[in-house]
DNA sequence: GTCTATAACCTGATAGAC
DNA sequence: GTCTATCAGGTTATAGAC
């Protein structure tokens, strides 16, 4: 039933390009169902591996999950940080954070999906593999620092934290349903994703400026 | 199995008590999981009712899905349309919606993560059926028209309208990942819940304005 | 309209060969 | 490390009685 897929061909046996096939697939699989809803058999085909070589690796589909969530979120956090935000000017470093934040989803579409999917149907269980927490803490401190020094009006920085990652998120989470919304374009195509991210970076500055 | 909840008991045969009891639960498993990831047998004994009377009301489950989504989204949209935002002033209307529409969410928590299982989990089949594009064409308009007569800032209207949108469901469907955020404080409290709308209502008008 | 019991199917996970 | 074949368990959906 299930077969290599011939237009990605495993040449010869490699551990390490196996399990890099099943983390990409399961990436995307996970990303469009989330962990409950997603089938390994799909997963499987679309790595160009088999069902065996899931369970070989990872033991079962939460051991997927999980490595898969730690390859998506861990790394990309701690390019955050390697930043120094907190030594920049309270405006600078959240424009440069959301720069750079949305070059990430702009990258890799499937992220916004991925950390959705772990706080809605998988309940947060591994918020602290993800370090998803420091994450908005990082956030929450440039905010409160901008509304001490002045730059930014007054606000809760811990909400305005929440309420602007929604607005970067937001647009991948609900492509489907707002695709519609413009014709002939593609959601996730390059003009598109340059003008959300303009878009967004313009909204937050706007909104958090004294 | 399959035993009544003793503590919600339908106290005589009743269609009607049971259809609505059944789409109680629905609303509240469908958001937990999404159309895909939901057990029949969960809405079933939530319900106070049995898996025979889903599939007698509604079918299969993918029906009492789409009954779900209607009952959840329709009504609340009409209203919104009888608000007449389009004769109002843009930052009058814009603040109307917001305030109406938080409102909305804070009475039902359920609607972001159903709206968001539907563009991700279930790729926007039923968009049309919750006239979700209706929606964020009225938005747009308002938007337009604050560009046009001066009150808001230079801004495509369509992404504002996802955006701020974002802004105010991010919250409710991230509530697992983020709750850790905050000690002591129960994220679909009135306190928080208040806090929520004024924060997210501030930084989207602070966010158009000119 | 409602129930119990069960059919039919699907999918996560494993055994065993190579 | 990888494959084929298969099991075990769970879930949707239905049959038939009341």
């Amino acid at each position: 039933m299930t077969k290599r897929n011939p237009l990605t061909p495993l040449k010869t046996y490699n551990a390490k390009a196996t399990q890099a096939a099943i983390l990409d697939a399961a990436e995307e699989e996970f990303a469009k169902h989330g962990l409950a809803a997603a089938h390994t058999e799909v997963i499987a085909t679309k790595s160009g591996a088999t069902k065996t070589m899931i369970y070989y690796y990872f033991q079962n589909k939460e051991g997927l999950y999980l490595a898969m969530l730690k390859r998506a979120f861990v790394e990309r956090f701690q390019e955050i940080q390697a930043m120094n935000l907190d030594q920049l000017a309270p405006d600078i470093a959240l424009e440069q954070f959301l720069h750079y934040f949305l070059s990430q989803l702009n990258k890799n579409p499937n992220l916004p999906m991925i950390m959705l999917y772990e706080a809605m149907q998988n309940q947060g269980k591994y918020h602290e593999e993800i370090e998803i927490l420091e994450f908005y803490r990082l956030l929450s401190t440039i905010l409160k620092g901008g509304v001490a020094s002045g730059v930014f009006r007054p606000l809760d920085p811990q909400h305005m934290a929440v309420n602007l990652i929604g607005t970067c998120v937001f647009y991948f989470c609900a492509k489907e349903n707002i695709k519609h919304l413009w014709e002939k374009k593609r959601l996730l195509g390059k003009e598109m994703l340059t003008q959300h991210q303009q878009e967004a970076i313009r909204f937050v500055l706007a909104g958090v400026r004294a």
